[in-house]
Parts: C-alpha cells; sequence; structure tokens
DNA sequence: AGCACGCCGACT
DNA sequence: GTCGGCGTGCTC
C-alpha cells in the first residue's frame, strides 16, 4: 500500500515536480501536503512538498532518496495544492514560483523558526526581603541613575512591603526602559551589582489582548440596511457580488455586519486588502469589533509572525478573521465562508514583479470555487467605489450581482471638482511653478481656518530629468533605457526601473556646460516650492521615497490624521483607503501626465486615481474642494471624473475597448523576452512572432520594444497575444508553451529569457 | 536559482 | 605555466 514514490515541489523555478523515491523507513510517515528534505545537485539540500505519492518508477534518472520528513500533519491541504496547480497553470509560471510566494520563508527554511522570547526583569532572591531593599538603595545612593532605575522597577513590579515579594507583577525589561527613561547600560549595571537579574520567556507573537466587543457594532442607516439586504440577496444567488459604493458611503460597516454573520454561521472570512491600505487606521477599527477572532497577514510583519499564523490556522483554534494583503489568499482555511476584496480596483492585488504574476481577485475567486466544496461554496465580495473594467463588466453582463451604495454616510456631500486649465493660465504667465492661482488661494484658506489640504503628484523625486540647457543632453540610466531622476534631498540621480543611484554632474560631459536644469516636477521639488510660497504650512511628504523605513508610513498618516501636519504631498500613495476627516481641499496638479501614459489602462487609472485621490476631499460638516490642474479641461475622462459618472465613463471606455479589442471583451497575455544582446532578443522576438502567428494569425501583435526597452542590462522584446472570450484559454496557453519551447531548441537560444504576463495590468 | 564544468586572458 | 572571468547546461 505505501508508495515507493514521491514527486516533489521544490522552491526553484524549474517547471514541473521532482521524483524521489521514499525509503522503507519513511513509508509509513508520508502524506501529501507535507515538507520534506531533499538532496539536489551536488551539494544542495531543499525543503520541498509532496504533491504526489505512487509507485511508477522513473525513467532515464536515477532517482534520489527523500532524507527527512518534517512534519506530522500536512502542512498545505489538498484544496491549496489545487490552487497552486491553478496558479502555475493559469499564470505560466512554474509551480515551484508559487511553493516559494505561498509559503512564508521560516516554513521553506531548514532549521525551523525560533520562538521569540522577551526578556524580563526581577530582583534576585537575595535581595526579596524589605530589609535587603534598603540596603539596596542605601548602596545606589551614590549612581543615581541605577537608583532611579530601581525604584522605578520596584512600583513597575508593584512591590508591597507587607507582602514577600512573591506575588509581584512580571516586568518587561523594555517596559522598565520607556517607563523609567533609563538606559539598557543602566539596567545592566545593577545586574551586575546583583541587584537585579534578567530571564527570558517564549512569547507567543499574536494575541495581544483584547476582548470581542460585539456591542461596538454600529447600526446601519437605512441606505447602508438596503444595501445590507441586497448583498445577502445577490450573495445567495450568485458566487461573487460587486459592492460599488461611493467613497464615504460606509462599506467598512457593512463588511462588519457581513462578517458578524459568518461567524454566527461558524464560518471563517477572508478579508483582503491592497498592501497600502491596510493601515492602523483598518486595523485598529476590526480588531475593536473583533478582537482576538481576527488575525492579520502583512507583508510590513516579520515572517515568523507569518508562520505563527499559518500554524495557527493549522491548528484547532484558527483565526475566524483573517485581515490580510494578496499572498494571504494562499493560509489555509478549514471553513471559509466569505472572502471580502476591499478596494478590489487596486493594481496592486496583481503581484507585478517576481513570479507569479497572480491577480489575488482571481486567486480569491478560485479559492471559492475549489475550497470546502462538500458543505459550503464561499462567497466573494468585491468592494470598490471605482471598480475595475473586467469587475464591472462581469457585473453588468449578470455573471456577478451587483449592489450599490449611492449616498455618501450621514447625508456628507461629495466634493465639488473645480477643473483648471493650466495651459492657459501659463501663457497668461499666472501659474506660479506647478501652482495654479485658485488652488494656491484655497490652500492656503484651507490652512489658515485650522483645515488641511492634499496636493497629488504621481512622481516621486525632484524632477524626472535634466537636461543641459546648452546641448540638451539627458543623462541615462547606465543598465536601462530611461532618463534619470532628480533627488535633490540626497543629492543623486536615480534610476527608477533598476534603483541604481548616478552621482549629479557639475558640467555637461558633451559640451562643458555648466547649465543643467531639471525638467518636470516631482513630489520633492513640489514640496519645495510649496514650502517657498506658504512657509508656515506644517508639509509632510508620503512617497516611496520617504516610506522606507519601517513605520515611516504610519507616522506620516498618523500625523496628518491627528493634525501634526497640514499640508500632504504625495504620489497615488495617498489615494488609497484612507479616511480623514479635516480636508478642505484636494490639488491634483498634472492629471495629464496619467492620461498620456502609453498603455491601454491609462484612462481606467487616471480616472481611478483621480476619483479616489478627490475622495479624501471633505468629510464632517463641510463639502470638499478638488482642484484638478489640466492642460485639456475638455478631455473625457477629467468630464467623468467632474461629474462622478462613472457608469458614463465604463460605457465610453467599454466601447473603446471592444472597438480595439482590448479587455474585458479580449483576454492579453503578454510574452516577454530578455537577453543581454540587443540583436539576438530581436530575431528571437521575430521568429516567435512568425511561429505563434501560425496558430493566432493576427491575434499576435509584435514584437516591439517597449517603452523601456532594457532593463537591468537586459534587453527587452514583447509580444501581445489577444484572445477573444470564448477561445479556449489553456489550449492557447499550450500553444504557446510548444512554440517557446521548439524556439528554445536552437541553442543560440539557450541564454534567452522568456516569461509571460497573463492578464496585465 | 545555484552550482559545476569548461575554455580563453593577465598574473606569480 | 596557474587563477579566474562568466558562458552553458543540469538538477529528480
Amino acid at each position: 500500500m505505501a508508495a515507493a514514490f514521491a514527486d516533489i515541489i521544490l522552491p526553484l523555478p524549474l517547471e514541473g515536480f521532482f521524483t524521489y523515491s521514499v525509503p522503507v523507513s519513511l513509508q509509513g510517515l508520508m502524506a501529501v501536503g507535507l515538507r520534506v528534505l531533499v538532496p539536489f545537485g551536488n551539494r544542495k539540500n531543499y525543503v520541498g512538498l509532496v504533491a504526489c505519492l505512487h509507485d511508477e518508477q522513473p525513467q532515464g534518472y536515477e532517482v534520489k532518496d527523500i532524507m527527512l520528513v518534517l512534519d506530522r500533519k500536512p502542512i498545505v491541504l489538498p484544496y491549496q495544492l489545487q490552487l497552486w496547480k491553478w496558479m502555475a497553470d493559469y499564470y505560466m509560471s512554474p509551480i515551484g514560483e508559487v511553493y516559494k510566494a505561498a509559503l512564508p520563508a521560516g516554513l521553506k527554511a531548514e532549521e525551523g523558526f525560533k520562538p521569540r522570547t522577551e526578556t524580563y526583569i526581577r530582583l534576585t532572591t537575595l535581595f526579596q526581603n524589605e530589609q535587603a531593599l534598603h540596603v539596596a538603595l542605601d548602596m545606589l545612593a551614590r549612581a543615581p541613575k541605577q537608583q532611579e532605575a530601581f525604584i522605578a522597577y520596584l512600583q513597575l513590579s508593584g512591590w508591597d512591603s507587607d507582602d514577600s515579594g512573591a506575588t509581584c507583577v512580571e516586568v518587561t525589561r523594555e517596559e522598565l526602559l520607556n517607563v523609567s527613561g533609563a538606559t539598557l547600560e543602566t539596567v545592566k549595571a545593577l545586574q551586575k551589582r546583583g541587584l537585579l537579574e534578567s530571564y527570558e520567556v517564549e512569547v507567543g507573537r499574536l494575541n495581544h489582548g483584547g476582548e470581542p466587543h460585539p456591542e461596538q457594532i454600529k447600526p446601519l442607516s437605512m441606505a447602508q440596511q438596503d444595501a445590507y439586504n441586497k448583498l445577502l440577496l445577490s450573495m445567495m444567488q450568485r458566487q461573487v457580488t460587486l459592492l460599488h459604493g461611493v467613497t464615504g458611503s460606509g462599506k467598512t460597516e457593512l463588511y462588519i455586519h457581513l462578517i458578524q454573520r459568518e461567524l454566527e454561521h461558524g464560518r471563517q472570512v477572508l478579508y483582503l486588502l491592497p498592501e497600502i491600505a491596510l493601515t492602523v487606521q483598518m486595523m485598529d477599527r476590526l480588531h475593536k469589533v473583533f478582537g482576538d477572532r481576527m488575525g492579520i497577514y502583512h507583508s510590513r510583519y516579520s515572517d515568523a509572525e507569518r508562520v505563527e499564523i499559518w500554524q495557527k490556522q493549522q491548528s484547532d483554534a484558527p483565526y475566524d478573521i483573517i485581515l490580510g494583503v494578496r499572498s494571504a489568499v494562499f493560509l489555509p482555511f478549514r471553513h471559509l465562508g466569505l472572502v471580502i476584496v476591499d478596494e478590489e480596483h487596486e493594481t496592486s492585488f496583481k503581484q507585478q514583479d517576481p513570479m507569479p504574476r497572480y491577480h489575488a481577485r482571481s486567486a480569491a475567486i478560485m479559492l471559492a470555487t475549489i475550497a470546502n466544496r462538500e458543505e459550503y461554496k464561499p462567497k466573494i465580495l468585491l468592494g470598490t467605489a471605482t471598480p475595475s473594467m473586467e469587475t464591472y463588466y462581469n457585473a453588468v453582463k449578470g455573471k456577478y450581482g451587483l449592489v450599490e451604495l449611492t449616498e455618501r454616510f450621514q447625508g456628507m456631500e461629495l466634493p465639488e471638482i473645480q477643473v483648471v486649465d493650466i495651459r492657459d493660465l501659463r501663457h497668461r504667465k499666472m501659474m506660479r511653478g506647478p501652482f495654479s492661482p485658485l488652488l494656491l488661494v484655497r490652500v492656503r484658506e484651507a490652512l489658515e481656518s485650522g483645515r488641511q489640504a492634499i496636493l497629488f503628484q504621481n512622481r516621486r523625486g525632484w524632477s524626472p530629468m535634466i537636461m543641459c540647457k546648452q546641448c540638451g543632453w539627458v543623462p541615462h540610466c547606465e543598465h536601462c533605457d530611461v532618463s534619470l531622476t532628480l533627488h535633490r534631498t540626497t543629492n543623486h540621480l536615480s534610476c527608477h526601473y533598476c534603483g541604481f543611484a548616478y552621482s549629479v554632474p557639475t558640467e555637461c560631459p558633451a559640451c562643458g556646460s555648466k547649465e543643467l536644469q531639471g525638467r518636470g516636477y516631482g513630489t520633492e521639488k513640489i514640496e519645495d516650492q510649496i514650502r517657498e510660497l506658504l512657509p508656515d504650512a506644517r508639509i509632510a511628504r508620503m512617497d516611496l521615497d520617504t516610506t522606507r523605513t519601517q513605520h515611516a508610513y504610519e507616522r506620516i498618516i498618523n500625523d496628518f490624521a491627528a493634525g501634526r501636519t497640514n499640508l500632504l504631498i504625495g504620489t497615488q500613495m495617498i489615494s488609497k483607503g484612507l479616511d480623514f476627516d479635516r480636508v478642505a481641499v484636494v490639488g491634483i496638479l498634472d492629471a495629464d501626465a496619467m492620461l498620456n501614459y502609453p498603455d491601454f489602462r491609462a484612462y481606467e487609472h487616471a480616472y481611478m486615481m483621480m476619483s479616489q485621490v478627490s475622495g479624501r476631499a471633505g468629510r464632517k460638516g463641510q463639502r470638499g474642494l478638488v482642484v484638478l490642474q489640466t492642460r485639456d479641461p475638455q478631455q473625457k475622462v477629467i468630464q467623468h471624473v467632474v461629474r462622478g459618472d462613472f457608469k458614463a465613463f465604463y460605457r465610453e471606455l467599454s466601447d473603446e475597448r471592444l472597438a480595439f479589442s482590448y479587455p474585458p471583451y479580449y483576454r492579453l497575455i503578454y510574452v516577454y523576452l530578455k537577453h543581454k544582446s540587443d540583436a539576438l532578443v530581436g530575431t528571437a522576438g521575430l521568429e516567435l512572432g512568425s511561429r505563434l502567428r501560425q496558430w493566432f494569425g493576427g491575434r499576435v501583435l509584435g514584437p516591439d520594444k517597449p517603452a523601456v526597452a532594457r532593463v537591468k542590462t537586459l534587453c527587452i522584446r514583447k509580444l501581445v497575444l489577444k484572445l477573444e472570450a470564448g477561445l479556449d484559454i489553456s489550449l492557447a496557453k499550450q500553444y504557446l508553451r510548444t512554440a517557446q519551447q521548439q524556439m528554445m531548441q536552437d541553442k543560440r537560444y539557450s541564454s534567452l529569457q522568456v516569461y509571460y504576463d497573463v492578464d496585465p495590468l
């Protein structure tokens, strides 16, 4: 009965499984979903995952033995493996890459993870009596810092002279340091004197206290209650429902009621949020309601914490709710009832750089389709104020249910949007740098009346390029075909594609001129210029550069939310699901940059970004204002944003998408070729193109050089495949793979990289 | 992805 | 004559 061979998934970018033999001694321990240690190559060992057990003797190579079985019970459930396989197949990515993305690193490492410990401080036994303590305090008379810290310890521990000291409260070292203001050195000195000693206690990283307070669930407004009823009805009829609610309509409150309902039925909830929107604000709000029944799965948390969540979800007492980012779809659920994908339109739900390039929304729908099939089919709720084209299309066609919330909670009004023609103003010399007079006046008014303002410029750095005034020379990256962005705060030029930093030249290497000037505006320059115009403003800037460190992001948000800063400048980071109460004015400085982006999604993304950032304006009591600066006020996307008319925008854009064969009417697959040699990647592109045209005919576009044709010293070609609805997509992918394999048999292409982006954003 | 093997340049 | 550059090919 016991199987002799096991197909193993290894954390490598290699296609398929690797077959190992199961030594007799391990045969009783084997099961699908366990981790095993296996040898690979000459000297490497890897932690792999058992995908399949069988008795089929592999041919053509010598099979190696599994060395060790690392788990008693499977850490990956059968339905999860099924999800992995779907993902590998659908997104054309090796299953090893899916394995790498799915499991936290600690579970793939050879040495297990170490439990975290906390350092505690206590009195040594010698000093656990009143008399000894007096001696101790006398001893410290000439060491005031130590005495202070010692007394602080006694207070914290609740040491009472009536008491023997045995019932003291335990004190962590960190707590002592925080409360007493003493340094680590001082405490160590006390240990050296033999007064205090430290000890380690293992701590769970989870369960930070706080009981559920179901009474805190707020009652729904009339409009919300109506939507709630419709949601329940829709979710009975359809697997996926879209909740289309304007910003500030109180979608979160609806989610809370739905989550509560799932918990009452004994089912689990997965609440997915985009990376950036998963803020302390949102975590606090849900934690207040659901307490320890909710766990958080976040990339800003340490890997060890993610390992613990994974293990807890495997245990008999898992979290009922997981609030998490994209990768939380990989967590094990035993009785999933509902997946909420909040801010459904957010592009960060699609993984871009390391493979697999998966979309968490699609993965969640697949997850619900295959998980717990026999008892209950989980439901999916997609929530947003600006649905993606794909989702809205599915809702309009009736594939998804659709529930709308059209009014803001408590009758708050949507902001007024004023369009400003900056081309005209520039002609009349009325612009102050990047700011129109209207914007400046309104921002100044807002700040003077104790309210706040946000300036949105979707470009970080000082200026996106510098140019020689004499000869027009522009510095480019050595590794990528892009101009370098000037960063003045750190005084360097930076490539936003590979991250490489260069020093700023003092003179033009082409003509020797010393006049190099920045062209265009990034957030740094905006900050600098507004500081000059509004010297009293308390300004904060939020972009990739100011949020590099651990808590910088939270600090900036909290400072602004609390009013410690009153003018926030930022990139698209500031448009995402943040609630502020005092924002009177939002300025969109350069709408055209977004609209002119060379990509079929440019209008969709521009509409989303502009409406989302506008939604930050105006909350309690006062209607907000958005100043939208553009060179083309009649531009149709801008007009739709001004009217806040998503449906009209959708109709118009979807007509265009149909006419030009783009999603949601057609599926896209991008094929990328990369190689050091531009000539080689050029011929490879042409060859693959003609091979693909044999199968797909006119559905193939390219090869083309993408806008940035070289990244990290690799030259790139891109082919686009447009597949109409109803075409057998898995067959199409088979053709793709076959064409690639056939071409790669040519030895010239052996070091050519080929990869795919299915459903690109 | 690693890692080894292998074939050409500048060093003790 | 050797050390080491990274091109090529393989890993159950």
